[in-house]
DNA sequence: TGTTAAAATTGGTCAGGCAACTAGATTACT
DNA sequence: AGTAATCTAGTTGCCTGACCAATTTTAACA
């Protein structure tokens, strides 16, 4: 005898339930907060017991899917499903505060983790740097090389969530602090060159994998942003 | 043969039985491979309906405790490794490595930082917890509370942007992560008793101003839940 | 002894019932 | 009018008893 295998493994009743109504919400046909039939009218309209529902949704409850009220029905229960956040109103001393210290892990785990892709990326954004540098081009295409640089190197991290938290820093536009450090940097010269030579730099030691220097290279870096921003 | 013990109030009554149950296969009364009393024997020692023990089994059954076999019987187990939800287990990681090094920051900013509010907040997480326990209330606030802990926490920092930072992370509902150790500390009460103290145990470094041994706490508290999910 | 068929056991599902609870409408009171 | 107490319809919580389907056990038989 050949196949032996067990070919169709009938689900039990309320796994299928379950499946069920957990694809109805994830297809949004039932949105967070939104209260799911009852008991009895799901009974009726699956064809299948009361009993069977009722297993199913103490799974789903117990996933942490739908939250059932007694007296009441069951519930969809809310789900956040990123990492985003907003910084609108936090002052600018806290914002690099934070910097300080996620960028200082994002070096640490890029030296780790950066692939031949990742470097290619980082450098690309340094020689972003450079050319509008030189063309004397627009001063956004700047700041966006600028950002992109920090954005690169999160994503060296490897890590997603490491990365969209990065990225939630790196894209408050509105931000005061970003604001005035695109005003700073577009009229000064000095400032655009000054943060190049410091991009270069971070980059090389991550490529040599000196974390320390690294370390050391992107604190003074923020610093930088830092004093640029109270002058 | 040690019987199963009757049910309290308040928890939902499969979820007490499913406890119970789990209770006792944690606690090595059945051991991986053995066959569980029957439906009907199981209702009949706990002195509740075949009904209420099937919906605690299906929980069971899904969180991969137990398996059904029709006509047959409810045999545990065997504690593996694998993870019973499709999930990428490089997500769950990579929030786990994240919350190892801001809440790192976070303990080192609480210290220098915490308020007299501060701690009184962080203080009265810890109350609910120890309530939640002992009053064996519904588990979804046990949860709450240990959550809230972590939040109260980074809200010492002072810091509105490590605030938000802190709190995406904290509302993943949806998130493997915590879909998972919500259902761990749902079945164990051990695990319960185990974060309590293990709050306890951060807060008391944090009112010392024990920064090293604070840090080594939470780095612990982090790692274990690492554990509790892989196990 | 080995095979087969019947019987007992066990989980799977169902229908229905009452109690406990909740939210919303209604009523009573100030 | 506004507010508090009360009622009511609807829902979940839990139980009971029954029958079905899969599986195991037992018994009969060749």
């Amino acid at each position: 005898m050949k196949s032996l295998e067990p070919i169709g493994k009938k689900e039990k009743l309320y796994v299928k339930i379950a499946q069920q109504i957990n694809n109805a919400i994830e297809s949004d046909m039932y949105k967070p907060g939104d209260k799911l039939p009852t008991e009895r009218e799901l009974a009726s309209q699956l064809n299948v017991s009361r009993a069977s529902i009722r297993e199913a949704l103490a799974v789903l409850e117990i996933m942490n899917v739908i939250d059932v009220k007694v007296g009441d029905g069951s519930y969809v229960k809310q789900r956040t499903s990123n990492f985003q956040f907003e910084t609108k109103d936090s002052s600018v001393f806290e914002l690099i505060e934070v910097r300080m210290y996620i960028e200082s892990v994002i070096v640490k785990l890029a030296i780790e983790r950066a692939t031949e892709q990742n470097i290619k990326a980082i450098e690309a954004t340094n020689e972003g740097l450079r050319q509008t540098i030189k063309n004397q081009e627009r001063i956004d295409d700047f700041f966006r090389y600028g950002v992109a640089f920090h954005k690169k190197l999160a994503e060296a991290t490897q890590n997603d969530v490491l990365i969209q938290i990065a990225n939630s820093l790196f894209e408050q536009d509105a931000h005061p602090l970003w604001r005035h450090l695109n005003m700073k940097v577009l009229l000064s010269y000095e400032a655009r060159e000054h943060q190049l030579h410091e991009h270069e730099g971070i980059l090389a030691a991550i490529k040599t994998k000196d974390q320390k220097k690294a370390e050391e290279l992107m604190k003074h870096h923020i610093e930088h942003l830092k004093n640029m921003f109270y002058e």
